[in-house]
DNA sequence: TTTTTTGCAAAACCTTTGCAGTTGG
DNA sequence: CCAACTGCAAAGGTTTTGCAAAAAA
């Protein structure tokens, strides 16, 4: 069988590249977009809209969510970026890696995890039979943490 | 292993049992409580408190939007009712089953399928070494369904 | 009568859109 | 210079909340 048609990935090893790669796409190098990409880079998980707006941790403010929203659309159409959703509330946006794995997330208290490849296969057999295709990448599975389990 | 806490289910057969569920929870047998649970009663699947309140064909309509949302919140906690988020857009409600299986659903065309305990059990193999548990029945799989993933 | 529930209006939250002004190439 | 991009303001979709009036027990 074959794997799901995966997303144009252009993972980006850091800010420069990043920069060539609009260039490349025949995009602006504008200031907000190189904002954007530095908060990314600085971000240690995805990140929502709103923290990359905030710069995180005060850092690299951008002051308008729609051009934050904008921008992540636009990196995401180039590949650079893609976006997850964790449960309830606001998307998370990410750099492209060279290999995504998808993720578990907890709906109760935000944290998540990376699956494996092993996993991920474990997972596409288990709804094999449906004829549905999934990537985990886009909507990973959402459940509980081990501490949010035990209350 | 143990099966990860379920939800407090109370599956109710027909209205009068669910009436009867309301009143045995204390609660009042409200017009517009009788009116949400004929709502889903009557629909085939599970439906956006939008649908619900329309009435699914025009028929059983609701006035208020957010008289429908805190009665489908109240009924869930009763657990006569739960509801699922198939990827983007309006939870969907439905009433609570004496199996609740979990889904798959289509991101794309909101297509969604059951999945049976086969599946569901190769599925909570699949994240087990993350430590986290997954139920499916609130958060689906999201992916493709075979139609949208040939474009 | 008392307490719960309703309907309406307003707000909250996340995201998108329109537009006029700014900027990168 | 000109097309691409920005900031602001406003709106769109979903869900929640406050409150006075209505209805269930």
């Amino acid at each position: 069988m074959t794997i799901a048609s995966e997303s144009p990935e252009l993972a980006a090893r850091d800010l420069p590249a990043a920069i060539a790669a609009l260039r490349a796409g025949g995009l602006r190098v504008s200031a907000a977009r190189r904002i954007v990409l530095e908060a990314l880079f600085a971000a240690d998980g995805p990140a929502t809209a709103e923290e990359l707006a905030s710069g995180l941790d005060g850092r690299l403010p951008v002051s308008d969510l729609a051009s934050m929203y904008r921008n992540l659309e636009t990196l995401e159409e180039l590949g650079l970026v893609r976006h997850v959703h964790f449960g309830h509330g606001a998307g998370r946006y990410v750099l492209s890696a060279a290999t995504e794995r998808g993720y578990v997330a907890c709906h109760r208290c935000g944290a998540f995890s990376e699956l494996d490849d092993a996993a991920v296969a474990a997972l596409r057999e288990g709804i094999e039979h449906t004829g549905f295709t999934a990537r985990f990448t886009h909507f990973p599975v959402v459940g509980l943490c081990p501490q949010c389990l035990q209350r």
